[in-house]
DNA sequence: TATAGGGCTTCCAGTCACTGGAAGCTCAAG
DNA sequence: CTTGAGCTTCCAGTGACTGGAAGCCCTATA
């Protein structure tokens, strides 16, 4: 398989497919005219990859699920202990977002927003609040 | 004032001022020494920035809100609208996330976490699901 | 057989918002 | 006069790609 073919089978686009490879995450042969040779086992992981990246995992993470992945020694606590930090880090970007969205929500509430120039947001911004 | 002095009462780091200053968000005179010279107005304004970005304001966003509050002509409408589609980004984040949450804690509970390689988790990443 | 196109290759640069570090100047205290 | 803190600039790195340029390869058609 060519790099296109694998892309549109795991849907991830061509050049984050090489920057894989660049990185280490993969290692497709190549064929003698210098293209990458993919086999099933290269489009299997870059699958795995997709719904891990698409879960936010990141990279490194992908890396170490991915080496566990293939290892039948692996014990189910690492990659529990892995995704259980990750959820908590979910978690606490949610609740960041939260705090945002509840302060931003209650100024865009009280901005009547038309053409004078006076604006609760702009006030809470300058310091209004203390 | 220094910028260390500035830095102490706004809250924003030393390098973030210099950015800051790099990419033309204030603009501080300077002493014959070379020092940046800080004037209350500069200090004002790095606490508008650091009160924005801590609303989750791109640097973008933050650059026309600060003109729009120096603008005595500004219509609120204009903050509100920017306001708006910010938190319309912050909602959009928080949903993407809370359906990784969603699949991700499933998981994490249906996975038992012991010394068994068997795993949950690598089954979705696999792509066990279909 | 020439050529046109699409796909593939590498390499470099840019994104966003900083952050770290090195080399070197300035200033106040002892 | 030295020490050390604070300031300066400049360069590089972060994460995870993404865009673009220059150039090779392959196939199909005229």
């Amino acid at each position: 398989m060519n790099i296109g073919e694998v892309a549109d089978r795991s849907g991830i686009p061509p050049k984050t497919i090489r920057y894989y490879e660049d990185i280490g995450l993969i290692r497709p042969q190549r064929s003698d005219n210098g293209y990458r040779a993919f086999r099933e086992t290269d489009l299997h992981k870059l699958a795995f990859l997709g719904r891990a990246r698409a879960l936010g995992f990141s990279i490194e993470d992908c890396r170490v699920l991915l080496s566990l992945y293939e290892d039948e020694t692996r014990e189910s606590a690492q990659v529990k202990a892995i995704a259980e930090e990750h959820l908590s880090a979910i978690d606490d970007k949610i609740a960041q977002l939260r705090e945002m969205r509840e302060t931003l929500s209650h100024l865009v509430d009280a901005c009547h927003g038309d053409h004078r120039p006076d604006c609760p947001i702009l006030g809470e911004l300058a310091g209004a609040t203390e």
